[in-house]
DNA sequence: ATTATCTATAGATCTATAGATAATGC
DNA sequence: ATTATCTATAGATCTATAGATAATGC
């Protein structure tokens, strides 16, 4: 992706030459560590992908593992919690038109560059299994639970299927696996066209399922 | 969780004291890259695991990367498949009951000390972007959605929810996703009775979401 | 003087191989 | 003689540090 880039002669560069060093840094960290685990990446690995020797990196952090954690921090799970927070739930628009929203706005979210590296970083080096990660998993979970609770309570969608928790997770949890499935940072665009559609249809299915019978045509 | 076993002599091991060190070596293994990939795991470290010299393991396998692969094929992905395919799907049973069997067939064959590793061992090293794993789930979603046309055209379960696919991917990948998320070989005793309540309580919401209004009380 | 880079290197670890050693099975 | 283990080691990494070098900003 990089043109291999010519080695600097020691020296403070020109500021003609000096680019932001430490976000190149953390943008090439976050591309291998997703690629290949942060076993598999290694310093100098980061450094030659930005065109620096690897000493430069201990300038700028502590070690491996702090770069590693700066990279995380880039994009971190409150994106997600962000965007299902972000949406508008009032009864003013129909709960089917909520569910294909927030499949909608979680896709975007997600099947960004970042977003997709993130995914493959999650996965790879066990952050799947990270109480932080499974911590930003319930919070939205929970979040998606309490609008049900009240559309329940309003009688805006069937109260027969299960309860609040149990139509979240129904909603929430086949777009994360397309997620996980179809959006990580190798996948091709069949894969991220496949992802979104698979997203897309469950929700239509989903609000078609939740949808009282007095409410259908 | 293996004591640190005593290094033997030179020399071959009396026939008393020799296992199945290929069986234990490939355990070891798999133990291991489960818990922490397969660039973080050393062939020194599998040797130290079982008690032996690291030079044992090039008398088993040609090298790190065959290890890996012997290990992957201890339990691959055929595993859900033969569980799928494995239920009864005639008419007999309901569409309710096959749901629920479902579920159940799938937890048992992934929740066993082989099928956490190997559920960690897919996220940690990509494979869950492997063609093979793909090509597996996809086998398991084109099964379970030849059932579903079936009962479509039989008017056993509601026509107006989505197509078999689309079915086929809301009854399964929430189950899928209790995998990803608390079935994995570092998983506790709580996330594991998550796991499984959160797939069963699915199954059942799914069952009752495409039972006709006419089959139902 | 400070900052941002470099070169060189220490010391740890990794994969893999060569060759020694001792029990087994013919 | 063959098999299953060991010890020792080569050669390639890897993380991290020390100290040199040159532009910047006061």
């Amino acid at each position: 992706m990089n043109r291999p880039a010519p080695r600097r002669r020691p020296g403070r560069p020109a500021k003609a030459d000096a680019g932001d060093t430490k976000a190149e840094l953390l943008r090439a960290a976050l591309t291998l560590f997703a690629r290949h685990g942060y076993a598999g990446t290694s310093v100098r690995a980061i450094a030659r992908e930005v065109g620096l020797s690897e000493s430069v990196l201990y300038a700028h952090f502590p070690g491996k593992q702090a770069i590693f954690e700066a990279a995380l921090a880039l994009g971190g799970p409150h994106i997600t919690v962000a965007a299902i927070a972000g949406l508008d739930a009032t009864p003013a628009g129909s709960p089917a038109a909520y569910v294909r929203d927030l499949a909608a706005a979680v896709l975007d979210a997600w099947d960004t560059p970042e977003g997709r590296r993130l995914a493959s970083l999650a996965a790879r080096d066990g952050l799947m299994h990270d109480p932080a990660l499974a911590d930003a998993i319930d919070a939205s979970l929970e979040h998606l639970a309490g609008v049900f609770r009240r559309w329940l309570d309003d009688g805006l969608i069937r109260d027969d299927l299960g309860d609040a928790d149990d139509l979240a997770y129904a909603l929430l949890s086949p777009i994360a696996h397309a997620r996980v499935l179809w959006l990580h940072d190798d996948a091709t665009p069949a894969q991220r066209d496949k992802a979104r559609e698979r997203a897309l249809r469950h929700a239509d299915l989903f609000a078609r399922a939740v949808t009282p019978p007095a409410a259908r045509g």
